[in-house]
DNA sequence: CGTATAATTGAGGCGAGTCAAATGCCGTGG
DNA sequence: CCACGGCATTTGACTCGCCTCAATTATACG
């Protein structure tokens, strides 16, 4: 049944021999993600105030943030990269349940522990902030608390999408849906919607459609010869005819 | 590619032919769900406010309460019987997300407009309150906004065990962890956990689960011979060996 | 009692998974 | 600069299990 291989001995961020940075900045008033991350909410001044309780986080790339069970001590904004957010089975079989772009948040689903284990994709940098600092910024601002309610809500739905695509689409489907949702979401951060860039394995994108390796890559190949994208190289996707594309997903909307 | 059969016929519980009761109650404090839902945060004496703007809801089986894009007019916490919430195709391939029970709030995901639809599985009764009178009665009970919002990330994280049991279980896998979810949560509603009562069709289960109705009549036919079940009838699972089937179940912890 | 719907069972085909091998890519170190 | 090794990706051959189609049995309801 579909074992995944499990990414090679993936260390986590918070244990002693990962640095944390602490930058000295100012900037999050020019961050990248002030307009869709939580920070959103707040007015600059307030932001400022935020910012003083911030640690920046880096991280390599298969370098684990969190761990599934782990004490929620932290909460995060991813800056800058990809993250996978994973579940696993004792066997070793894995579920991605989602990948996080810049401005979203890690910690929406979690309560006093994390529901699911974060690792990089690729090299990334993250806002993140002691639980209790965040509590307290949220009593004090209402319009934060009220932001990460909406992001967790949108997040909810994603999921639900998410469950149509695992439960109901053919592998082709999978794959197309796939593709014209990370094109939309490159689009929403201001890159070009065609050429997509796939920063993650097929194994990702197999344990995240439900496929295995094999299937996803058969489907790429397959997709390729119908004319409807061109693979520069594996991690380049450039859709040709969205149109037809978007009937082979069948239709599904996001 | 498992074209599922669509409910006959469901006419919305909001349209005109259908009667709103409003009771005449004060019934909110001996209410059943009343430790379970989102009222539990607040006083007595402020649920009895909160009263003051409900409306009673009653659902015959496949009645629709709401559908996928109708604006999001009312919110509902389920007071007996069971809903089903679902997402469809085009096609009418049809993901069922999840089931709703006693105590469950209707609305969490939905921001403008509801995300899907929501069918009476069984003969049901909800509570409705109007978007704008739940939105001040956050805006003046904090902690019915922060319930709200722990009932949401419970629901994600539902979600997410649901992508894992859809993505990356085989069928066998796939009821019996069904099977140990609705003993648990029936357990929580103080009814007995061994004989669990499924109220919805064969074909809902397959929804849910992402299979034909075959497959998955065929799977609980297998769990009984090997022993793991009976079937007094089909709306009836007693469970005989809870160990083994959570050994079929792959483990997924809930 | 008769009908409609749900559930079960059966037979058979196809497609996704499994196993295995080849190719391509990239970083390391000679 | 090139040789090597590890890993990701692709492709091939084959099997098995789930879906499809179809018929039968059971159940609910008038």
């Amino acid at each position: 049944m579909t074992a995944s291989t499990a990414v090679s001995g993936p260390k986590t961020a918070l244990s002693a021999d990962r640095p944390t940075y602490r930058q000295a900045c100012g900037a999050c008033s020019g961050c990248t993600v002030r307009r869709m991350a939580v920070c959103a909410a707040l007015a600059d001044d307030e932001v400022a105030e935020m910012e003083r309780v911030m640690s920046s986080f880096t991280l390599e790339p298969n370098q684990a943030l969190v761990e599934e069970g782990d004490p929620k001590r932290r909460v995060f904004t991813l800056t800058s990269g990809m993250l996978r957010l994973s579940l696993m089975l004792p066997d070793g079989r894995r579920q991605i349940t989602g990948f996080l772009m810049p401005g979203d948040y890690l910690g929406l689903s979690d309560d006093e522990v994390y529901s699911q284990t974060a690792e990089a994709v690729m090299p990334s940098v993250l806002c993140g902030f002691a639980t209790a600092d965040m509590d307290k910024l949220m009593e004090r601002y209402g319009r934060l608390k009220d932001r990460l309610h909406l992001m967790t809500r949108r997040a909810l739905r994603q999921a639900r999408e998410s469950q149509m695509i695992l439960g109901r689409l053919a592998p082709s489907e999978k794959v197309a849906s796939f593709l014209l949702v990370m094109s939309a979401r490159a689009a929403e951060h201001g890159q070009p919607e065609s050429p997509v860039h796939l920063p993650m394995t097929r194994t990702d994108i197999a344990d995240f459609l439900g496929l295995t390796v094999e299937t996803v890559s058969r489907t790429f190949t397959k997709l390729k010869t119908q004319g409807l994208i061109r693979l520069p190289d594996p991690h380049s996707v450039e859709i040709v005819d969205k149109r037809l594309l978007a009937a082979v997903a069948g239709n599904v909307a996001y």
